[in-house]
DNA sequence: GATATCAATGTAAGCGCTTACATAATTTCA
DNA sequence: TGAAATTATGTAAGCGCTTACATTGATATC
């Protein structure tokens, strides 16, 4: 099939028919596009108007390969599904929108490996840095960013032991806190449902934040029940389920974020167990889910909104080779509601 | 600044070096990656082994430019937000990426400027078609993709009255369907609690399904007091206080969506009215909130998972050149459950 | 008035790929 | 066995931009 009779030939105007029509060179034109300031009033006016008459849109590829920068950041996270990481993308794209930078998103399902396709994916599609969450994941494709010269900013995760640039808050501080609440109001019975840790820095910070508040009561951190599973509602009342068959049975569950939790919190009804009466549950990053069920989630309101907002900012800088200064711990709060209370007498 | 001397000069590995590494020529290894089928497997496997070695990938600018095709496919939401978007877009990713295709999300917020913007965005950069919600945009937004010959796919909708390729429900029969039901249960008091209907043809669809529903049983459809508002818990939560002052008040309110519906929930709840003992709520989606509010939502499951894994087929197919067929029109079910009973006496 | 300075524009060399076409190597078949 | 057909590979011409450098013309400086 010969380039000149496909059929379905839509040849739409490139900067040489913008060009033409205009009587100035392509390189006018160009610069009318990317530095209008370094062309005249009267040319740019005529230029501009050849655009709009012809409805030219500079074509990306091209304009990629020649300037070597796509203006296009990218960003991997775990999951559309859970809305704490469908809001911080959505501050975040918005924030980048604001810089005339365009966001590409993917997700990996918590896959270590989907994970690496997808930065790889993102690279060769030029992305000018990276949007990622939490630290874990191999040497070799950090070396490989790294060789690539592309800017990566980790959120959702504060670890001073961590060396790399981030933003986010401590996750083993925030669960200690809300942790040390649990164990103030009397529970010694504690159950855990988390996500699995292997491979995930803040499922593993979470539960050691548990465990450090409960030596720091001193507590033996193996008397509590840990349940490892993915984040999902179903999950975490099959988990929930699990727990209330021990002897003895928790009477606090901590859970690694709120989608185990209303899970948990639905299945104690299920089993005709009172939330908190019976058993106390508390969730972690305050989505609206946590509010919605009932009796509202004792949880850990994360920035979600504030830290997406803030990372394009800092990648936008980091882009623009502003030395990133230092990586940015956001804080987070401690949310009483509905299902803690002390446990049954 | 000279191209030679640039200090962060990362010199990726191009074709040419993997072509002179394996002794083949570019064209070689272009086919290798593109259609390895072409290459003797000799030759092949040298060829691969210099990838692996040099670590090449392949440059996306460059290779959009010279194939003149991006193997992209775009797609704009209204909002991430929204779990039921969320979803569907996670399906339509999944898809997409089973046949190597690429996935570029953004949204609109809603926003019909927004969406153009966005729109000519994402042709810009080189999708070769696009997802779209709804039918409601300008004809100069339909023409442009059309001048540029690029497929489109409006999903969430199926109006036989439109022509344009579509895959989705029928809003407006979906909505009937479960407004006949609460009318079937004595209610004759309706409030509805709607998105804005100007640009948008899926909650237009919603109201004049009720409005169907209550002519058929011989009601005026004026009689239904209908709140305009955007989605959100809270601003159903407002909608519901306005609609509970109402003399005579309604005893029930159908909500545009779900996310409105459990606003109007927990406004029933703050304002001390049993639900659905004092006032009945339907909401439209399915969405997991829907189960999670207590009572659990009588609403219309909507088969989004369903809609964003065709969509991704059917614009592959469009974008591979076959004729697309006609629009697909997906089932709703009406989901039953504790927010809808029979007016009080 | 000659020269230096500066701003506005033009010229043309790539950027890293794909692919039509040309050529070389191999197989098929009369 | 040689010509034709087939397969594997090479050659090189772009794809549509950006930008270093060259050129031109106007203005400022001596």
């Amino acid at each position: 099939m010969s380039r000149k009779t496909k059929e379905s030939e839509h040849n739409l105007p490139t900067l040489i028919d913008v060009a033409t029509r205009a009587r100035v060179s392509t390189a006018t034109v160009s610069r009318c596009l990317n530095s209008p300031g370094q062309v005249q009033e009267r040319t740019r006016d005529r230029v501009m108007t050849a655009v709009q008459e012809l409805g030219y849109s500079p074509n990306f590829g091209a304009r990629a390969l020649a300037a070597r920068r796509t203006n296009t950041i990218g960003a991997i996270i775990p999951t559309m599904e859970n809305a704490i990481f469908a809001r911080a993308i959505q501050a975040f794209q918005e924030e980048l929108h604001a810089s005339g930078v365009t966001l590409l998103v993917s997700s990996s399902s918590y896959r270590a490996e989907i994970e690496e396709e997808q930065i790889r994916t993102l690279v060769a599609r030029g992305a000018d840095a990276l949007l990622l969450i939490g630290h874990d994941r191999s040497p070799a494709i950090y070396q490989f960013l790294e060789n690539r010269g592309i800017p990566v900013l980790i959120s959702w995760a504060y670890d001073p032991e961590v060396a790399r640039l981030s933003i986010g808050f401590d996750n083993r501080r925030a669960m200690a806190g809300l942790a040390t609440e649990v164990l103030r109001q009397g529970h010694r019975q504690i159950g855990i449902i988390s996500a699995d840790c292997v491979g995930n820095d803040r499922a593993r910070a979470r539960v050691n934040g548990v465990h450090d508040a409960m030596r720091a009561q001193g507590l033996d951190p193996a008397t509590a029940h840990l349940i490892e599973t993915h984040y999902s509602i179903e999950n975490g009342a099959r988990a929930m389920r699990r727990l209330m068959d021990l002897t003895p049975r928790p009477t606090a569950v901590i859970c690694g974020n709120d989608v185990l939790a209303v899970g948990a919190v639905q299945m104690a009804r299920e089993l005709g167990l009172a939330v908190p009466g019976d058993v106390s549950i508390t969730g972690f990053d305050d989505i609206e889910l946590a509010r919605v069920v009932d009796p509202p989630l004792t949880t850990v309101h994360v920035p979600h909104r504030d830290m997406g907002r803030q990372a394009a900012r800092l990648l936008v800088d980091m882009v623009a080779g502003h030395p990133a200064s230092e990586s940015v711990l956001l804080e987070t709060n401690l949310c009483l509601r509905g299902t803690l209370a002390p446990p049954p007498v």
